[in-house]
RNA sequence: GGCGUCAUAGCCAAGUGGUAAGGCAGAGGUCUGCAAAACCUUUAUUCCCCGGUUCAAAUCCGGGUGACGCCUCCA
C-alpha cells in the first residue's frame, strides 16, 4: 500500500518495521466536551486506515490517548464546578459513544495522560539530561535551537517560524520558540510531584511519551488533522528524537480540515456541530460515509444538503442488501454464474487497488456501488442462493473495510403486521384494491412500507 | 513575509499523459392494479483563464485569477 507521507511530501510504498504488525499512533480527543465533527474526521479517517491494514493481513497496535490535563480542561472544569478528573471521566464515556456510533472501533489502548505521569517525567528527565531541555522556577522547557532538525515535518525553517510567531509573553522561555514540557504549579490546578516540583505536564510531552511506552522507540505511522502538524507534530518529533537518538515514526498522515461555508470548522472560531447533535438527525453511519466519500487529504465542506445526500446513497446500498436478503428466502441451491462471480471479483480488485493507493475511499466506495449495479441488474432469485449470496457477502465484507453497511434488518414483524400484510395480499388476490391500499397506508403509519415484488412482497422499516 | 492546499456537471466527488468513475438531485420512459424499489434514456465535445511541451494534457511546464489553511490552543 501507498501512502502519502507529509514528513517527505511523497506518496511512499507503506513498509512497516515488522512485516506482520503495525505500530500506530493518532492523537486522540481533549476531553473536555463532546467532539465535533471536525474531530470525527481523523477518528473516522484512521479507523478506516486501521481497518484496511487488518485487512490485508497486519495485525494493527493501535494507540490513541486521551489529553484529560491542560489548560481548557482546567477551565472548564472550573466553569462546571467539578473536578478535572469529573470532567475528563465524562467526556471519555460520551466520546465513546459517539465513536461507537460512528463506526469507530475502540483502540488498542487508550492511554490518558494523568495516568501516565511517572512515563511523561522520565521523558523530561531524559531530554534535561541529554542536554535539550532546561529548567525554570519549577518550568521546564524545550530548547528548540538544541534541535538542528526542528522544522523538518512542517518544512519551516526555525528563522521562519520565528519570524511569523506572534510573541508569547513568557519571561521564564529562554527563547520564543521554546515550549513547555512541565508547566509548575498554580494556585486551584491539579498537580503531580516531579524532580522539579509540584505541577502538571504540557500538552505535546504526553503524545512522545505514551507513544513510546505503548509502542517503542520508533513507531511505523502517526497520523492525525493538518493543524496537528505544527505546532504538536513537530514538537512530538523534537522531543522523543532527543529523548531516544531514533527516528520518532517513519510516516505520518494527515487528514484535511472540514469547512463550514468554505470556513474552518472550530471550536474556537464557534461554527462547529457537534457529532452529538448530527446523531439526532442523522444516523452515524451517515456521517461516516459523509466523511469517507471524499479523499482524507482534501478539504470538506459540511452541510446539511450533503448531509441528505450522503443518507440516500447509504439507503441505495441497503436497498440492495434487503433486496438480496429477500430473494435469497425464496431462491434455489445453483451454482453461480461465473461470468458474474468475475464480474464482482473485478469490482474487489477496484476496492483494493483504491485503498491501497492512499486510501483512496472515493474510490472505494464507487467499486462497492458498482456491485450494488451488478446485484441490481444481473442478480434474480432464478440465479440461484450461491451467486446472492456472493454478492452479498462481499458487499458486507468491503463496506465492513470501511466500516459501513454492517447493520443488519431485524427481521421479526410482530402478529399484528403480519396478520395485515396477509389480509392486503388476500385483498389483492381478489382485485379489490382499495382495501388493500387502504391496508398498506395503515401500514406505513406504523412505518411499515410494503413493496410488491415478483418474488413476493417485501417489506421494510421507514426511517 | 515563509510554508501549504484547493478549483472537474444543478450539488458532492474520483481521476496525475491515451481521449471524463461513482453518488445525490432533475426530466422522460419501462416494469407495476396503483405504488415503492430497480432498470433504460437524458444532464461536462469538456475539467477556472492564458500560453507552452507532446502524436496525445483535466492530468506535465510557465504565467495569471479565485477560494482556503498553517506559522497562536485547535482534528
Amino acid at each position: 500500500m501507498r501512502i502519502y507521507n507529509t514528513l517527505t511530501r511523497k506518496k511512499e510504498e507503506f513498509i512497516p518495521q515488522d512485516k506482520n504488525n503495525v505500530k500506530m499512533y493518532s492523537c486522540g480527543p481533549t476531553v473536555y466536551d463532546y467532539f465535533h465533527i471536525g474531530n470525527a474526521r481523523p477518528f473516522i479517517i484512521f479507523d478506516t486506515m486501521r481497518r484496511y491494514l487488518e485487512y490485508i493481513g497486519y495485525t494493527v497496535s493501535f494507540v490513541q490517548n486521551f489529553t484529560d490535563i491542560d489548560d481548557k480542561m482546567i477551565k472548564r472544569a472550573n466553569e462546571e464546578g467539578i473536578t478535572v478528573k469529573e470532567l475528563g471521566e465524562r467526556f471519555i464515556k460520551e466520546y465513546f459513544e459517539d465513536a461507537q456510533a460512528i463506526g469507530v472501533r475502540p483502540a488498542t489502548v487508550h492511554p490518558k495522560a494523568t495516568e501516565n505521569i511517572d512515563a511523561i517525567i522520565d521523558v523530561v528527565q531524559k531530554l534535561i539530561d541529554n542536554g535539550y531541555a532546561y529548567e525554570v522556577d519549577g518550568n521546564v522547557y524545550f530548547a528548540t535551537k538544541k534541535f538542528g532538525e526542528y522544522g523538518k515535518l512542517s518544512k519551516q525553517p526555525l528563522e521562519d517560524l520565528e519570524a511569523g510567531a506572534r510573541i508569547d509573553v513568557n519571561e521564564h522561555k529562554n527563547d520564543p520558540m521554546d515550549f513547555a514540557l512541565w508547566k509548575a504549579k498554580k494556585e486551584g490546578e491539579p498537580f503531580w510531584e516531579s524532580p522539579w516540583g509540584e505541577g502538571r505536564p504540557g500538552w505535546h510531552i504526553e503524545c512522545s511519551a505514551m507513544a513510546n511506552k505503548y509502542l517503542g522507540e520508533t513507531i511505523d505511522l502517526h497520523s492525525g488533522g493538518q493543524d496537528l502538524i505544527f505546532p504538536h507534530h513537530e514538537n512530538e518529533i523534537a522531543q522523543s528524537e532527543c529523548a531516544t537518538c531514533k527516528p520518532f515514526s517513519r510516516y505520518w498522515m494527515h487528514n484535511g480540515y472540514i469547512n463550514i461555508n468554505n470556513q474552518k470548522m472550530s471550536k474556537s472560531l464557534g461554527n462547529f456541530f457537534t457529532v452529538r447533535d448530527i446523531r439526532k438527525k442523522y444516523d452515524g453511519e451517515v456521517i461516516r460515509f459523509f466523511m469517507l466519500s471524499a479523499h482524507y487529504r482534501n478539504p470538506i465542506n459540511f452541510s446539511d444538503t450533503l448531509m441528505e445526500q450522503a443518507k440516500s446513497a447509504v439507503e441505495r446500498v441497503y436497498e440492495c442488501i434487503d433486496n438480496l436478503e429477500f430473494i435469497l428466502e425464496s431462491a434455489e441451491d445453483k451454482a453461480a454464474d461465473t461470468e458474474v462471480k468475475a464480474k464482482i471479483d473485478e469490482c474487489r480488485a477496484k476496492f483494493m487497488a483504491a485503498m491501497d493507493d492512499d486510501l483512496n475511499t472515493a474510490d472505494a466506495i464507487a467499486a462497492i456501488f458498482d456491485i450494488v449495479y451488478i446485484a441490481n441488474t444481473e442478480i434474480t432469485s432464478a440465479g440461484g442462493k450461491e451467486i446472492i449470496n456472493y454478492a452479498l457477502s462481499m458487499i458486507r465484507e468491503l463496506g465492513g473495510v470501511l466500516g459501513l453497511f454492517t447493520k443488519e434488518k431485524d427481521k421479526s414483524l410482530d402478529a399484528e403486521v403480519e396478520r395485515l400484510i396477509e389480509e392486503r395480499s388476500a385483498a389483492r388476490k381478489a382485485k379489490d384494491w382499495a382495501k388493500a391500499d387502504a391496508i398498506r397506508d395503515k401500514l406505513r403509519e406504523m412505518n411499515i412500507v410494503l413493496k410488491d415484488t415478483p418474488d413476493g412482497v417485501k417489506w421494510s422499516i421507514a426511517e
